[in-house]
DNA sequence: TTCCTTTTTGCAATGAGTTGCAAATACTTG
DNA sequence: CAAGTATTTGCAACTCATTGCAAAAAGGAA
């Protein structure tokens, strides 16, 4: 797909520096699981580069969003990172018992946008969108069916 | 509709204790505008109340909303509260560039959030929620017409 | 390579929000 | 009304994220 090679090569278009510390953050985005919290992707940082700085990684990971190379989602009230997958977008449900994450496809939301559009000329910023809740398998009483669709992963940090 | 002493006995039923500060906090948001956030709520609670401590407000913004007397909504990464207006249930479209904020219909969300109850299983946090965007007077080209049904009001505090 | 300019970094300071804890106090019971 | 107890407060310390600024370094030109 989209080689580190080229995704380097964006930042290079753009005018920015390719410094130690941005390959390094690029590298364990690319490299890491999906969404990426800053401190997880700072330990990893660090690890390869121990002068790395927090502020540093906060900055690059802003640039990287800007640029358009990783994806930026809130989940909780903390921010998470994945590489950009044009081909996939996708949003999530978060679990406000387990955290567990899954994903939805952005169908789901898209009337949703075009009411917002059309009837009130808002354009909602429905790019990767996270809505918390409750899973099917934390409910009160576990009732009802799960259709198919969604798929789940776990985040590794706790989201309060 | 729902007066302040029908409001204390709220938190006497649960057995929370009416302390001055308590008493000064709900009043301020009883009175205030739609949607204070908690900086606004402490500068008015502290004129009233000169000890009156930042954390306390916290704590008891946090209480008010764990009992149902105020609905809480975050609004740019900043916490905003209001009384609880059961009769008045509504949505949010916050527009990123001029920060006004734009009442919406629960019935916009309805479906979404059926479906995802059905095929999911996923139970929505869809109480009070807030969705950013860019509002239709700060779209680049100011195209597209406006329907009825959305009323807008103004935030009197930064939003980043 | 060396020099120059502009960007970027590391560090320290700041701001919003949360938490531990001892002192204060609201409510209960006698 | 006084005393006892459990809750609540104020304060200070702490965390996460952001920012100003001087020092470092990337990239371009000679
Ligand atoms: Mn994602
Ligand atoms: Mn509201
Ligand atoms: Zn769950
Ligand atoms: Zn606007």
């Amino acid at each position: 797909m989209t080689s580190y090679e080229q995704l380097l090569q964006v930042l290079r278009d753009e005018g920015h520096r390719l410094t130690p510390q941005r390959l390094i953050v690029l590298r364990v985005v690319a490299e890491g699981r999906q969404h990426m919290g800053v401190d997880e992707v700072f330990r990893e940082a660090q690890s390869a580069y121990p002068f790395m700085d927090l502020a540093t990684v906060y900055r690059t990971l802003r640039l990287f969003k800007q640029v358009g190379l990783v994806t930026e989602v809130a989940i909780g009230d903390r921010l998470h990172y994945e590489l950009t997958h044009p081909e996939d977008r996708h949003h999530h449900m978060v679990c406000r018992v387990c955290h567990g994450a899954f994903n939805l496809s952005p169908h789901y939301l898209e009337e949703f946008n075009r009411t917002l559009v059309n009837e009130f000329g808002f354009v909602p910023d429905l790019d990767h969108f996270a809505i918390t809740g409750v899973c099917v398998n934390c409910r009160p009483e576990s009732s009802g069916e799960v259709g198919i669709g969604s798929e789940e992963f776990t985040l590794n940090e706790d989201v309060p």
